[in-house]
DNA sequence: CTGAAAGCGCTTACAG
DNA sequence: CTGAAAGCGCTTACAG
């Protein structure tokens, strides 16, 4: 390793006979080159390999092109679908993304946006709530745009692109009602957006005119194992559920699964609902009854924001990306 | 948005007495400062709020502190668990990592590989095969450090961290032997890695005095549903199967569900084998044997070889961290 | 359409 | 232990 000095613009231009001006108006702005010099630009970037120093270019244009994207983890997270094609999305426009890791319980954001603010990237993405108004501040105050994704607050700190997590509280408790279940039990992961749904939920279905759901709490990140043991759990209950809304598709699973072994037939005897559409609502057996979010979508209107911000254009503030009920076999 | 101007360097050392130089040695070097002064460098960063712009200190000091991690995909991954702990690891030592996606294929290999050299990272961590010569020399003769992970390669382009699939796949097929299974079958993932773990094992089964095993190739990324149709598919084959190995604990999962639906006792008529170990595995019911990978291992080697790197010291190329056959229920 | 020159905000020999 | 100064490799008004 570490051998010859790479190649800067100035060698470049040497070799094209003009100013690393040109090159670097060729390089970033191609238009503004007259077309015989940029041919001689282009030979000259070939013939030298000139690989751009980025870290160099961000300094000068105070533009780093860096995104930094902040979740809660990755292992197993239903905001992956949204960060893969954040990733690939905004690769295309010459950026790359910064992952950074929150915890489960979001300890590390304030702490990760800091350091976000610190590497000058042009906008952060944020799956996690922030309640902490000092960093509030200082986020509005950074030149950053600050996309906030996957929910969809009265008053954003920048731009919010998602989804209302109380209208699909509200409106799988509507879809329980009019397939004619009586008794719902939540399983809720004790993430603010999953207490949020579970909470719209019971206040819909009480307002409806039914008794409030019993519920049960898991911790976060929700998993496989939590569905099985839920199952288990079911049976403490006085009044026995004729329907299970889960916190994610996961969880659905694994309470499929133990259901299946004690012999107690989904839907028939019980009916599943899960949360996310993952692969394996389709893919299961039963498919899962799921919420499906686009996170292709979301991804696509961030690109967007931040496309309008770099050109100064005007942007919209709340953008909803709604969500789908994909009623399948389970419920 | 878009408001002050940010504090600089320059005006933490006026309101600290001091020079630029002797702040910068404070942030960086501590050690180098006396303490009365960097306790009045300590004070004026306090007050002033001061945010180092990371991209300058990157340009002047040469180092970027960003490392390029290459992933095919993180929708669903067995790399997922790796690539959260290397995250973890390099952010305590002050890094950010970049993530970039190469596709399931790996298409994108090579050019995300220019784009990470572009950015001037310190380090790129590569979990796919690298077999085009030229970016293998470009690789080279850049200064960053590349580390290949979760193979081990005979001559690594700088660093290897990782195990063999070759000696995945000889363990397996010992283990099945010992445990008096006789006809196995394999649902391979087209990845070079399964491929690889696969022919090892067929190798090692057909030494041993086993007939040739029966195999079938399934796309990448593995999932869920591709275990419930290869459980299908194996009516299909003239001589049924006693164990399956499969790629991956999803299409694992995938078989026992389905196995289940069609009244297939695991592992009384037909044992299941996975591999990565996932949570899932040990939630599964039947619990799932399989092959378990320390990803939290990996990222502690390779944060070890890159602080290792950084401050000059010599490191070894290869590392194996190893792997661990788990045997649980399914086998 | 192009160039000379200033400047982005740091780090680091070098000298003391 | 500390400072003056050069320099990292680009971008971008500004002027022509």
């Amino acid at each position: 390793m570490k051998q010859t000095r790479p190649i800067r613009l100035e060698e470049v231009a040497a070799l094209a006979g003009v100013s690393t001006a040109t090159v670097s108006r060729y390089l970033n702005k191609p238009a503004q080159v007259a077309s015989a010099t940029g041919e001689r630009i282009r030979a000259a970037v070939e013939a030298t390999g000139y690989v751009p120093n980025m870290m160099a270019g961000a300094l000068a244009g105070n533009r780093s092109r860096l995104i930094a994207v902040l979740v809660p983890e990755i292992a197993q997270s239903l905001f992956n679908d949204t960060v893969e094609a954040m990733i690939k999305e905004l690769s295309v426009e010459g950026n790359n993304v910064v992952l950074a890791l929150t915890g489960a319980d979001n300890a590390r954001l304030t702490s990760e946006i800091e350091i976000a603010l610190s590497r000058q990237v042009d906008a952060i993405v944020l799956t996690g709530i922030l309640s902490d108004n000092e960093v509030r501040r200082r986020l509005q105050a950074s030149s950053a745009t600050v996309i906030e994704t996957w929910g969809l607050p009265e008053d954003p700190i920048d731009v919010a692109v998602g989804f209302s997590h109380e209208a699909v509280g509200k409106e799988i408790a509507r879809f329980v009602q009019s397939r004619g279940y009586r008794r719902p039990h939540l399983i809720v992961p004790q993430s603010q957006r999953a207490v949020q749904r579970a909470s719209a939920f019971a206040e819909q279905w009480i307002s409806d005119g039914g008794e409030a759901p019993t519920q049960m709490e898991v911790s976060v990140p929700s998993h496989f194992g939590q569905g099985r043991s839920s199952f288990r759990a079911l049976s403490d209950l006085t009044v026995p559920p004729d329907v299970v809304i889960c916190g994610s598709d996961w969880i659905a699973q694994g309470l499929i699964v133990e259901a299946q072994v004690a012999g107690v037939r989904v839907p028939d005897k019980l009916a599943v609902i899960g949360f996310g559409n993952l692969r394996l609502a389709g893919d299961m057996r039963p498919t899962i009854t799921s919420v499906d979010v686009d996170g292709g979508r979301i991804a696509r209107e961030a690109t967007r924001v931040l496309k309008a911000r770099a050109q100064g254009e005007s942007i919209e503030t709340r953008i909803d990306v709604g969500f789908q009920i994909i009623a399948r076999e389970s419920a």
